[in-house]
DNA sequence: TATGAATGAGTATTCATTCAT
DNA sequence: CATGAATGAATACTCATTCAT
């Protein structure tokens, strides 16, 4: 066997990784990001992406079983990166409405850190790779952030913070509106970002709150 | 004569089109649309629709300059169609806040009647079109829409009806809200768009208003 | 039958042509000539040829085969024009000397006159047309024109009015030297042709004539 | 690395070439040759060159930005192989009209020995390339060759050994007499070169050199 | 006769992937 | 481990040709 790569590994145990390759891996995710959230993911070919990283195609290659395994890593990557910015700031609130404040914030730094992330994540959701067999496309990947801020809704609703309103919609429009800032910054690239997320924070809250009369 | 197109109509006037040209760059338009919105950007290739329109590719470059006039024309289509559906219910209303409401309610409805349309626009959006000379990419393709729910905003601010708020973060984040619908149904294609939408309006409505206290 | 054209005549005799198509299929020559001097025998598609005579390309296969034939055809006719400007100069002189002169003076005059005509036989000559099977491709299109100037310089020979040298090698020469000026004409517009025809029968001359010591 | 080629060394460097990119190059340059040769331009596609070189077409976009950069090439090494011939023997004569001769014979010597080398040439130089924006076509690439010449012809001029004439035309018409050749090969290979180089040479002295009387 | 719609083979080019070195 | 040479399928697009109208 000449690659790294097994589709399936017979043990059933996640192989062991060197040092190397996984410093590898995470160099080409990383330039990967770069590429595709500059050219799009149509024009991020595996030969840009080594370019970036200084190596050839082959490498990429070698530490992953294809492009899409690539693409998933990347968005994996990028979603485990968001996660640990946003958690901390979202979890162990005194209140649902206090971790709302903390979701909208720590993604508000996430996208202000990470801008390249989201736009490469976005750029790849709907852009590309094949569908295998099927018609279906859509990756669920905003799924596990989806449920995370879903649980925040629950809860505040539960303990009587939050009105009464569908937690899935409101997750699901808070999840495009932080993931549309990174489309913003394309065309405002100065645009003042901790206003924006005081902006968001105020429209959640008076959305989700309920009415003391 | 070879091909319809003419990249440069050398008399300047609107060139005469036939009953059956119009019908048939309607209809690639639609297969377009279909299979943007199946295959996604990068898998829409143009034999992928031109199958799926009965034809041979060549047809497509007979009646489309290239693929990026096609592109153009879709996205020209779907934005056509849903203002055509939009507008009415979102003007002359006798408040800003029932403008807010139509425009809403016209958007579902818009998502409900065409699912693949704003699909396609959005998996056009991203992932497609090199990027020219810069690095930037995006078309600005939603900006007409936002721009028009900014003007609600706005006049809501002027006349009192809505509090103070950041027009542009609003219509952003209402535009994704909407747009998000498209995808949610690919996963959950019996969700009640009646109900969704009602969620929505009142979301937004508490958003927006001023607080009476 | 659909078409006027027939590769195999069954009488063997060629087929009355009418006044109109004899008519169409001169334009249609006269189109293709302009088109491919000015585009080159690549670019001249039946698209190109068709447009510069306002008619459909199915125009172009309903008057010819094919556009082997309508290539032919251009040949044919460039060469017909040409020989109907250049016989009567080198016929009927006293002298081949004579003869000579006339030539050159008549194909100069025949370049000035249609500076397209030979333009067009150059760029199609080898710049295109399927070999069928074979390998083989120069069409030798120029043949007459050589074998004509040959029988000149022949003549001359035999009479006493040239000097000893191979006929065949004089005749491709001067044929090329004539040919050349359309590609000079392409480059240098402003010319002067009447001198550059001198310069052709004072070269020739020298290079023909007997010594006399 | 997908591509040998980049449009753009950002290092401003001559690129180092490996051995085998060199030789690769030059063995797609000679079957290039052989297929234009043989095919004529129009029809030596990428497919045809590569299938002479027994390569896949990929392999021709890998050594090459592009099919003209591959024309350019072929026309560089056609005439860069056609001067280390013809140079030497019209160089450092000890008469103008001694570089002549040497030119000529130097000049046949090429066509006898490279065949395919001119006819390629000359079937490239018609019929292809895109005219960009003008309508000029005729790439000059019989410039150097012509000059060169030309030069040949004012010294001698200059220093009495000729006569007064048009360097320039009987540049020219010397440059096609010798391009002629490959053409007559076509259609009669077993011709003497040998003589024919002899004739051309006594046609030119006579056409050049000063009457002594 | 003429049109123009449609075809399908052919074009150059790109790119993920493989593999000998 | 890494390279870079090579593949072959896929891409958008062109064009001579056919044919119903």
């Amino acid at each position: 066997m000449q690659s790294k790569i097994q589709t399936t590994d017979q043990g059933g145990r996640p192989e062991r990784q060197s040092f190397i390759e996984i410093a590898r891996r995470k160099q080409i995710i990383e330039c990967a990001i770069t590429a595709i959230a500059e050219l799009g993911y149509a024009q991020a070919s595996l030969a840009q992406i080594a370019k970036r990283a200084g190596v050839s195609t082959g490498v990429i290659s070698y530490y992953f079983a294809g492009k899409d395994e690539l693409i998933d890593a990347v968005i994996h990557h990028v979603y485990a990166t968001g996660e640990a910015i946003v958690r901390p700031r979202a979890s162990n609130q005194p209140t649902e409405r206090a971790s709302l404040r903390g979701f909208i914030e720590g993604s508000v730094d996430f996208v202000r850190t990470h801008p390249n992330y989201m736009r490469a994540v976005k750029n790849i959701s709907r852009g590309g790779a094949a569908p295998a067999d099927g018609l279906l496309l859509d990756r669920p990947i905003d799924e596990p952030r989806r449920s995370g801020l879903q649980r925040i809704f629950e809860q505040g609703q539960g303990n009587g913070e939050f009105r009464a309103f569908s937690p899935r919609v409101m997750a699901v429009t808070l999840v495009e509106a932080i993931d549309a800032i990174s489309l913003q910054l394309d065309t405002h690239p100065d645009m003042d970002l901790t206003a924006y997320a005081a902006e968001l924070v105020e429209l959640f809250d008076r959305a989700t709150r309920k009415t003391e009369d």
